[in-house]
DNA sequence: TTCAACCCTGCCCCTGGGGCAAGGTCAACC
DNA sequence: GGTTGACCTTGCCCCAGGGGCAGGGTTGAA
């Protein structure tokens, strides 16, 4: 006849486990004494006992009473069955630290790829905000658009490479900071769109895909980053539209 | 500018949880239109998914939110934390994989040596209901005194190859259904009396040990179950000292 | 005009307990 | 016969990470 304080020590638990196991109906209650306080007999401790070997098993509390009163071949099926769940809670912890490395060797949450594209982008003398830029809009891009990204990632690399088009990217880049009157702005609208027309075909320009606000998403937020890009957005758009 | 379903979806959430991340101050709350709906804008994505990325690595959201504010080598520092958090869940998992599958293969949530042992008493003749009662008992020993459960084991297991011990144990299982008066309690009394002088030195008795309430705890139990099991034990204390 | 699909806030629910408050009880010590 | 400290009681709120429902308002397309 022994205290929950006692109980609890023998199974190596709180005494709070244990009347919430009560409360929960995996253990019964036992007798009172004069003073209200429980007393408990070996058949609890035991049956305590069991109960932390399948809980510490990971087995759920609500699984647990369900299985104390069902027969043995039950609760082998019932063991199987965990056994199952914990490997496949394991693949998934693995599989979520391969992840976390990965980004962690990136020094940060890029895609892969995307990391040797924004240290190219700055080899080209991109200025570190335009880069930075571009790092929030590939992640972007990757997560919602997973089956084509990599593809845009390479159209874009390819992009870089021919001279012509690192220019016009990198007027882009530096127009942030002009006045969105100024003749610089029309000029580099004019390229680009000529540049647009050269690379691709007409009916399927770039962003254009209708069943996807993310192209237009990115455009509003390049555009409320100054009023030069506002500009030229409106321009090209006006003179490809 | 998308509402709060579109962007669930672009992230990969559910709507639920964008506003527990805005209550949690995890995500900027986004202007609301003229009706009241949250608009959000690229930027919002973009937290949203990284957010997301860290919260899939199985960092808490509380950590999530500190570290949104932390310079980059803080967030190296935690994420290589995070790994070895990680990695330590993944080997728990794997301890408790290993207990459970020893658990299924024994039948019951029974401690090494204890399966066989009770097999042998089954060979030996005794009761089921002495071999339960004994299953239950051992599983209580060794929980509550893994350091010494399996000498005791052993010194059971020893006993029951000699005969006349064995007889007694048998005999006791089998009065289990006596009358407390008949006399063949009162002359196994003398015969277990016997036993345990010649096996145990007097001044270490087994089951005396005052730090624990186990032994005293069993014997009630095993008392309760049958009067003449009860007048054994009282026969047998008495004349023990 | 109607209908489905959205959106809003506020509320309670889950697991597996932790922790605190406010009070009653027990045993030992002085 | 007090006091002290350890123990017990119930009841309540708290954590993560949301799920789900009620009871309403809004939007867009047929």
């Amino acid at each position: 006849m022994i205290t929950i304080g006692r109980l609890a020590r023998y199974a190596g638990v709180t005494i709070k486990t244990i009347r919430v196991y009560h409360a929960k109906g995996l253990l019964p209650e036992p007798e009172r004494d004069s003073s209200g306080y429980r007393r408990y007999t070996a058949r609890h401790a035991i049956d305590l006992i069991k109960i932390r070997s399948l809980a510490d098993a990971g087995v759920p509390l609500a699984r647990i009473r369900d299985l104390r009163a069902a027969p043995a071949a039950d609760l082998r099926r019932a063991l199987h069955e965990i056994d199952g769940d914990l490997t496949a809670r394991i693949g998934e912890l693995r599989r979520v630290r391969r992840r976390l490395r990965r980004l962690a060797a990136g020094d940060d949450l890029l895609p892969t790829g995307v990391g040797a594209h924004l240290d190219r982008l700055r080899e080209y003398g991109f200025s570190d905000h335009w880069v930075a830029f571009q790092a929030d809009l590939w992640i972007l891009v990757f997560a919602t658009h997973p089956e084509t990204a990599t593809e845009l990632l390479q159209d874009q690399a390819q992009a870089l490479t021919e001279p012509a088009l690192r220019r016009i990217f990198l007027d882009y880049d530096g127009a942030h900071d002009l006045a969105p009157g100024d003749p610089r702005v029309d000029e580099l609208a004019d390229r680009m769109v000529r540049a647009i027309r050269d690379r691709y075909d007409p009916d399927h320009l770039p962003g254009q895909d209708p069943s996807s606000d993310i192209p237009t998403l990115i455009q509003a937020t390049v555009n409320a980053s100054s009023p030069a890009w506002r500009r030229l957005d409106a321009l090209v758009r006006r003179r490809l539209g």
